[in-house]
DNA sequence: GTAAACAAGACCAAAATAGTCTTGTTTATG
DNA sequence: CATAAACAAGACTATTTTGGTCTTGTTTAC
């Protein structure tokens, strides 16, 4: 089903609560009561996101979070490589943590890190503006919408 | 990290043993011994795999195994759905158990979609001949590897 | 100094996955 | 026709991964 979990799920859900108040700083509890999530989990994405350069974040009294950069600069693939890693389908990948233990390395990978090189860039043809203002789709502009309940994608 | 599970390996790891050997009916038991299994995970594997068409088995002493069509004419999406189903990043996509739940159908779906079938495609490109035969990126001929120990993908 | 906010990691619970086992059916062979 | 070899199918268990919570610490505005 190549799912994505559910964290990163989250992920994008606090992106979007950030686009749609661009400039504003908002606390991790403000982002969570947007995204109907609790203030520890977003917490954890949180940290996820800012690792990976994709938020900034201000602490103490009156800190909160944005966006670091642009929606429109931002792919999916980025948020996939910061809450998940690598994007790669196999283990049989150059970087990868623990080799294919087959002989003499695996006479498959050529053909995965070009199977995981076509999934890559479609995952980096589109941006968070291209997945939040689908009006290329719907000419007519769509509010941002709230979402009321669970993500709960499968 | 959009990892192929365990026994989508597997599936692979079955189907080169049955690629390399054309013609012949193999027992899931010689299958195992060729590719370093137990009897009962092949078997569980072959299930999914009969069941998608892509293997015929004959029942009965000297029953076994072949490919049901030629490993050109089988596409790593086929074995991906075999095992594990659809390919889809998320449920917010058409015919999902579970749809999303935001209000009035996600608002999503059509970038997701756009994406799967981006990743659908970069998957249906590469058959089973391509990655048991990668001799497009390596001129010399190579024989059929065998695995010698667990597959360990991560 | 106090409270609001981020930071980080330990830890537990729940869910998905992998693997095993048992029982049944089919069929070639002597 | 009995037997053994092979597939078929599903129940069940164990392991691993994932998700979620909790605690403790640090930073900073007032």
């Amino acid at each position: 089903m190549l799912r994505l979990n559910r964290m990163t799920d989250y992920a994008i859900l606090v992106l979007g609560v950030l686009h749609g108040r661009p400039g504003q700083l908002l606390s991790s509890a403000q982002i969570a009561q947007h995204a109907q999530l609790t203030q520890a989990t977003v917490a954890k994405t949180i940290k996820a996101l800012v690792a990976a350069g994709l938020i900034t974040t201000i602490r103490g009294t009156k800190g909160g979070c944005a966006l670091a950069i642009p929606a429109s600069k931002i792919s999916i693939a980025d948020v996939i490589e910061a809450i998940e890693g690598p994007i790669a389908l196999t283990a049989c990948v150059e970087g990868a943590d623990e080799p294919c233990s087959v002989q003499q390395g695996c006479f498959m990978s050529g053909s995965w890190n070009q199977i995981n090189g076509a999934i890559r860039s479609a995952l980096d043809g589109v941006s968070l503006s291209d997945l939040f203002n689908p009006t290329n789709l719907f000419p007519a502009a769509l509010e941002m919408p709230k979402h009321t309940e669970t993500p709960s994608r499968t």
